[in-house]
DNA sequence: TCACATTTAATTGTTCGCAATTGAATGTCC
DNA sequence: GGACATTCAATTGCGAACAATTAAATGTGA
């Protein structure tokens, strides 16, 4: 009976979905941990290389918006990402306020380098695609809903 | 053809499990803020909390296994939740390399100011508490199996 | 045009999170 | 008992993460 009353006491750690979700964070960033060190990158550099793969030459705000992020963590991580070679800040001069970043040669090159972390990822979910990309989905789901409420 | 080729690119930001977590942990993180404040506590101090509310006069390891942190993270934080009158630490005198954390008559108190905390999450997450259940399940899954593979 | 608000990055200060190291206490094995 | 390894917390250094503020550029309305 007590056992059961735990089970569903809200303010016991293990019934709590944000802690799981705090603690699988930090499981992630130990997997990469590794995989990230051979390239020179710390996860959330990894995050701002993966953006800039997709579409080179973005303005730190859109940087920002994809990941959630704001200048003051974005500007000294993207300052380490220049002093390593791999992005160029250059304001824009249309816009004289932005600050827009782009790959070097070498940041394009690297995308080749980071092309099996994503598999190595996968495997040590020990999981299938298909049941990743529905928690995926669930918990983008979620996260969008609480950026809704923060919104207010 | 285009665009279903994105949607299996593993290299797309979209296309991550480990981002969705990410942001999530963020989103939750964001949520908590306001709640939080009024305690006068930041989330991984909320989560120490959480565990001496139900065990007290812990050595700081265990909190450490029970959160996934070492002892860079919780000297300074247990020592801030100290200097906040919350916790008291004292040296084990059965094994003078344990310290142990021990609530004061204040931190037992906070337990009933933050009981409100977690339904006030639930209300943000905006969805049904067996959904929440089940995701926080599969989640802590996932979580486990990245941290076996770290063990290698 | 000029006052005022808004947008955008950068800066400052505080708190995590972790790797690597240190130092003291305890365990183990011969 | 004594050399050695192990355990535990603390420390140092670096990179996020974010609140709050600043400063410059741009937009807006009278």
């Amino acid at each position: 009976m007590a056992r059961k009353l735990a089970t569903l006491d809200p303010q016991r750690l293990d019934n709590q979905i944000c802690f799981a979700v705090y603690s699988a964070a930090h499981a992630f960033n130990r997997v990469y941990k590794p995989l990230l060190d051979r390239l020179g990158l710390t996860y959330p550099q990894y995050l701002v290389m993966l953006v800039l793969w997709e579409r080179d030459d973005v303005p730190v705000k859109e940087i920002g918006e994809k990941l959630f992020l704001d200048s003051g963590t974005l500007t000294p991580l993207l300052k380490r990402l220049e002093a390593a070679h791999l992005v160029k800040r250059t304001r824009s001069s249309e816009d004289e306020r932005q600050v827009l970043i782009a790959l070097t040669a070498q940041g394009h090159a690297l995308k080749e380098k980071a092309r099996s972390v994503p598999q190595s990822i996968l495997a040590a979910s020990d999981c299938s695609v298909s049941e990743l990309v529905a928690m995926k989905d669930e918990i983008v789901a979620l996260r969008d809903r609480l950026n809704a409420v923060i919104g207010e």
